[in-house]
Formats: structure tokens, C-alpha cells, sequence
RNA sequence: GGCCCGGUGGUCAAGCGGUUAAGACACCGCCCUUUCACGGCGGUAACACGAGUUCGAUUCUCGUCCGGGUCACCA
């Protein structure tokens, strides 16, 4: 076709286009950002919940763009109408904000965003894809082709069965690569569809060679297919899209899940058809789950693992920090080790460094995750913790909330314990775990059955209740308490000192900490629980002495 | 099948030509201790395999095997 043919068939091909492609470069100008900015985006489809492996993403995105002093925006590609869901982009940019990942700029929410580059909507924005289309098929670099879904399926049998290493849409093969002007006018005319191909120049012989910021050099063929770049109801695939966008939003580093890697050659070839700068690529390993059934490392699949879902989290329970904090072992190995060194700094405070990735698959490992959280929860503040226990039991366990919210200041008193202090409890690793684990504060959850351990008969239980109700005093210091306690040994034929038990146990019935075991299944009916003083001046005196007085009575 | 990515203890991982092959989680033991937890100390446990290159390979090359991805008008 000649110079002057190809104008004709891109006037023909998009009648509504009156835009160049030099408009959007002077809409969307270079960035003034200072040297070694980055711009960093998170490009997901709204298709389902948001997955564990898209938080991951976008905090590698974001963290990239914050330590260079760049941008990072939040991008919806929504170019599929078959695969998306209704409240699809709500629930990428809620999970967002409940985890506290924050973007520069782009969508924040259902239909709204901000940012001078939008829309930051796929679908917003096919008079961009078009322009530039048009463009490419004034250059002869794109043509309309009109062959159906059976007629390409067909093709790709024929050349399976020739045996054909590559499969696709390219060269001979290509049957709309070289009509005529004449032949596609008279199919537009007659209302054909059409979806507009890319004219690769390609050679399957050449190979090309790009730099990946994660796993370095990359050679692979040359992209021979003449891949499609709008779709028959005029919508971009995910190639042109990324090749457009990128380009006009001004993104420097496409960070993005290394199932994309084999289709660099394609991008590669558009942005130099299209005369832009090729941006640079990471590719991130993809988050990996154990499947007991084969006994193997496979992806984590939306479908299949429920624990894939951001929300599994949030049900459960998973302080939003400790996710990010998890996350961030596993996205970088140096993270552990910062953290140690600055306890309490925020997380996303870390300076993170994209070449420091590992580039294999990791497994997302929940005993990890539970770890992490513990030391998290470990951290916050009893009136934090409260807070957020309450919130989440509002939402997820309505009868403990119900308990809770009549007494916040009991709920903090309970959490307090043993919590700031150079050495904190560990207990906790999600809320999920706070209506068990403070049954025995609320008597419409405390089950006042215990068992006493072997060595402790029934009746010297009975007699060290007895004798406790009569010097019991909540008022009392933590000593005199202790003390109290103590002094309880020896008439009833125990020791208050343990290591002389250890060294003539056959002297005594037991020693302190057994009298003391008796004293906390009175009060809690467990045989392990944090600091028993604290547990009993939480409780209140009254309670403490009705628990002792039932429990003696039980006996 | 073609192309591509990956393969260090059970898991996450440092190391990138010469190391007693870090560390964290998990597990086990001991210590601390009125229980439990916390903390401290110690322990079990790894370079997928085979050839090369080299004085010397976990580190470099090739092959094999294994795992993953990708070959759509899905992203």
C-alpha cells in the first residue's frame, strides 16, 4: 500500500479520531521529577477480591517510587468487560486503604482519582488507544484483520499439525497482513468486523536482549507475531494498553508478576514502532502456596486457596501491619535485619532496593505470618490493640463484641497486662484469638471447670482456697501478695521455696508454684495464664473472692 | 512441544571462585522462672544431579532432572 493508501485506511478505519498522537505528548508532559525518580505503577484488573500476590505488587511499587523520591499511581486496567466484576474496583482500592498502601496518585476509588496523567481508567481512555492506533496504520505499521475466532483456530491446527515451532499470526500466515486497499474498504463497507494488527517486522532468526532490575540480562526471539492491538469493539489488549499508558503516564519502571516476561519481545517491538522510550522491566517472582495433595510449590490460585484473598486476613484477624511487615521478609531479605535495627520505624519506611529481590517463587508460609504478628501485636499499645480488637469483633464475633463494648477500659485493662515492658507477651498473633484468650475476664464466657494436676490432691486444693479467701486482699502490692501466697506453704504442707522441693521432694506435698497453680485454676480455671496478680486486679476483688469461694465449695 | 524463568536446611533466605556455608521461622534440649509466655544459651538440618573450566567450585559453562510461567480479540 502506498503513503497515501495508508492515510486513507486509517481516516477509514477511524472516522472519529481527529486527535494526533502529539496532543497527548503536550497533555502529558515528561515528568519534572529530580534525577533517579522512579515511577512505579500497580495495574490490576478488576476481576475478583483483592489477591495476597497483588498487595505484594503494589508494595513493591510503591516502596520503589518512595525511596527514589518518585511517583507511584494506581492504575485499573479494564479492558476485559467479560472477566470483570461489579464492586471489582472497590475492592482493590479498599484492601488498599485498609492495609495502608498508599498511592501517589491515580484511582482511589470507584469512579474517582487524582493525578494530571488520567484517566487512570483503561476504559476512559480509548480515544488515547485509537490516536495512537491511527497513527501506526498512517505509518503502515498496523492493518485491519478480518479473520474470525474459527478461522484463527483453525490456522493454529494447521500449524501444529505442520509441526511449526511458533504458533500465531504472523507472516505467510497472516492472510490480512498484505490486502489491498480496496479489499478492506469493501469489508468495512460491508460490515465486516475487524480487529487491528500490529505489523511486526520480526525475524524469527533475531534474537533481542533486555535488562530485567530483578534477574538481569534476558535474551529471547524476536517477536514475529503480528499481535492484536485493539480488540473488534475498539478496546486495547493488555499489550497496546501497557505500551500507551506507560508511555503517556510517564512510567519509568514496569514492575509487574514474571508471567509477563515472555511477552517483553512484543512490548518491546510496539514501544519502537510507536517511538517511545522502552521503559525499564521487573519482573517479581509470584507468591507460592504448598499444595498437600501433590506435594508440590504451585502459584497460589484465587480459586483453589482461600488464604490467597486479602479478606481471609482480615476475618481472621491479621493486624493490617503484619501483613505488610510479612510481606516484606519475603519481598526482601535485608528487611529482617533493618528491622531489628529500627524497632518501631514504620515499615514501608524501609529502603527498599529492587536489585536486592530474590527472583525465585517463595511460599507464603502462615506459621511465618503468625510469628511476624505476635511480634507486631507484641509492640502496640493496649489502647491500640483494644481498638482494634473491638473493631474486628464488631464486625466478625458479634457476642464478644457485645461483651466488650460495655466496658472499653476493662477490655484495655485486660491487654495491658504484661505488655509494655522490655520483654512484652506474645500471645497474640491475630484478634480471632482475643475472645479465647480473655474468656476467663468475662463471667458470661468463663467456664469455672478446671482440673487440678495429679500431684495436688482434691483436698489440699480445698484447704489452700480455704485458707487463701481468708488473707486475700486486693489492695495488696504485688509482694505483700506474693508473700501471702507463700505463707500459705508450709502449714498445709508445701514449701515456698522451690528448690528445696527440687532437692527433697519427698519432704513436701509440692511447693509455691503448685499452691499458686491452685490459686490460678480457682481464678481462671487454666493452669498457664500471664501474670496471676494482674489477672486478679483486673478482675476485682469481689470476683476474685466469689472465684475462690465457688471453686473451694466445687472441691 | 517451542520459548523463558527458577532450583542453598522443612520454610524464607545471605553468600556470587578459597567461608567452620550467616540469619529468621519451625522443631529439639538446657537455663531463667510461682504457671505460661518472654528472654538467654545450645542442637538437628542445606548448596538437585552429571560433566567441564580452574590449583580450587555452592559460586562460571554445558547437559540432565525437577518446579514455575507463557504460547487468546484474558490480563
Amino acid at each position: 500500500m502506498t503513503e497515501q493508501e495508508n492515510k486513507q485506511l486509517a481516516a477509514l478505519l477511524f472516522p472519529g479520531i481527529d486527535k494526533t498522537p502529539d496532543y497527548f505528548e503536550e497533555k502529558y508532559p515528561e515528568r519534572s521529577l529530580p534525577e533517579g525518580a522512579r515511577v512505579t505503577r500497580f495495574a490490576p484488573s478488576p476481576t475478583g477480591y483483592l489477591h495476597i500476590g497483588g498487595l505484594f505488587g503494589a508494595l513493591v511499587d510503591v516502596l520503589t517510587a518512595k525511596v527514589s523520591g518518585g511517583v507511584s499511581y494506581l492504575r485499573i486496567e479494564d479492558t476485559d468487560k467479560k472477566r470483570e466484576i461489579d464492586d471489582g474496583v472497590s475492592a482493590i482500592t479498599n484492601g488498599m486503604k485498609a492495609f495502608g498502601v498508599h498511592f501517589d496518585e491515580g484511582v482511589t476509588g470507584f469512579g474517582t482519582e487524582e493525578g494530571a496523567y488520567g484517566p487512570y481508567t483503561q476504559s476512559d481512555r480509548v480515544e488515547i488507544y485509537q490516536t495512537v492506533a491511527k497513527s501506526l496504520v498512517e505509518r503502515g505499521l498496523a492493518y485491519p484483520c478480518f479473520c474470525a475466532a474459527e478461522e484463527l483456530t483453525a490456522l493454529r491446527e494447521r500449524q501444529e499439525a505442520e509441526g511449526a515451532p511458533i504458533t500465531g499470526y504472523f507472516g505467510k500466515w497472516a492472510k490480512c497482513r498484505d490486502l489491498t486497499f480496496d479489499e478492506i474498504k469493501r469489508n468495512i463497507d460491508g460490515g465486516k468486523s475487524w480487529v487491528l494488527r500490529f505489523r511486526s517486522d520480526g525475524s524469527e532468526e533475531k534474537r533481542i536482549t533486555f535488562e530485567d532490575m530483578i534477574r538481569g540480562k534476558i535474551e529471547m526471539p524476536e517477536n514475529i507475531i503480528d499481535e492484536v492491538l485493539l480488540k473488534s469493539d475498539g478496546v486495547p489488549t493488555y499489550h497496546f494498553a501497557h505500551v500507551c499508558d506507560d508511555h503517556f503516564m510517564r512510567t519509568t519502571h514496569v514492575i509487574r508478576g514474571e508471567e509477563w516476561i515472555s511477552s517483553v519481545p512484543k512490548h518491546i517491538a510496539l514501544f519502537r514502532a510507536c517511538g517511545y522510550r522502552v521503559p525499564k522491566y521487573a519482573h517479581t517472582p509470584q507468591v507460592m502456596k504448598f499444595d498437600d495433595e501433590t506435594g508440590d510449590k504451585r502459584k497460589l490460585s484465587k480459586r483453589k486457596d482461600p488464604e490467597a484473598a486479602v479478606s481471609y486476613f482480615v476475618v481472621e484477624g491479621f493486624p493490617k501491619e503484619s501483613l505488610i511487615e510479612y510481606l516484606l521478609t519475603i519481598i526482601s531479605s535485608g528487611f529482617e535485619d533493618w528491622r531489628r535495627a529500627n524497632p518501631g520505624v514504620p515499615a514501608l519506611d524501609y529502603p527498599f532496593n529492587l536489585k536486592k529481590m530474590s527472583s525465585s517463587g517463595c511460599l507464603f508460609d502462615l506459621v511465618k505470618l503468625t510469628d511476624v504478628s505476635k511480634n507486631v501485636i507484641s509492640t502496640m499499645k493496649a489502647p491500640y490493640v483494644a481498638e482494634n480488637v473491638t473493631a474486628w469483633a464488631k464486625e466478625y464475633d458479634p457476642a464478644f463484641y457485645a461483651l466488650i463494648e460495655k466496658n472499653p477500659a476493662y477490655l484495655e485493662a485486660a491487654l495491658n497486662i504484661d505488655r509494655e515492658n522490655p520483654k512484652p507477651r506474645k500471645d497474640i498473633s491475630k484478634w480471632s484469638e482475643v475472645p479465647a484468650y480473655l474468656s476467663y475476664f468475662y463471667d458470661e464466657t468463663f467456664d469455672p471447670a478446671f482440673t487440678l494436676p495429679e500431684n495436688i490432691a482434691p483436698a489440699d486444693a480445698k484447704a489452700i482456697l480455704e485458707s487463701y479467701i481468708e488473707v486475700f486482699d486486693i489492695n495488696d502490692d504485688k509482694e505483700t501478695w506474693f508473700n501471702k501466697i507463700k505463707a500459705l506453704c508450709e502449714p498445709l504442707g508445701f514449701t515456698p521455696n522451690v528448690k528445696e522441693y527440687k532437692q527433697n521432694p519427698d519432704a513436701f506435698k509440692g511447693h509455691v508454684g503448685d499452691v499458686s497453680t491452685v490459686i490460678r485454676l480457682a481464678v481462671t480455671a487454666r493452669a498457664q495464664t500471664p501474670d496471676l496478680y494482674s489477672i486478679m486486679n483486673v478482675l476485682g476483688g469481689d470476683a476474685v473472692k466469689a472465684r475462690l469461694g465457688s471453686a473451694a465449695a466445687s472441691l
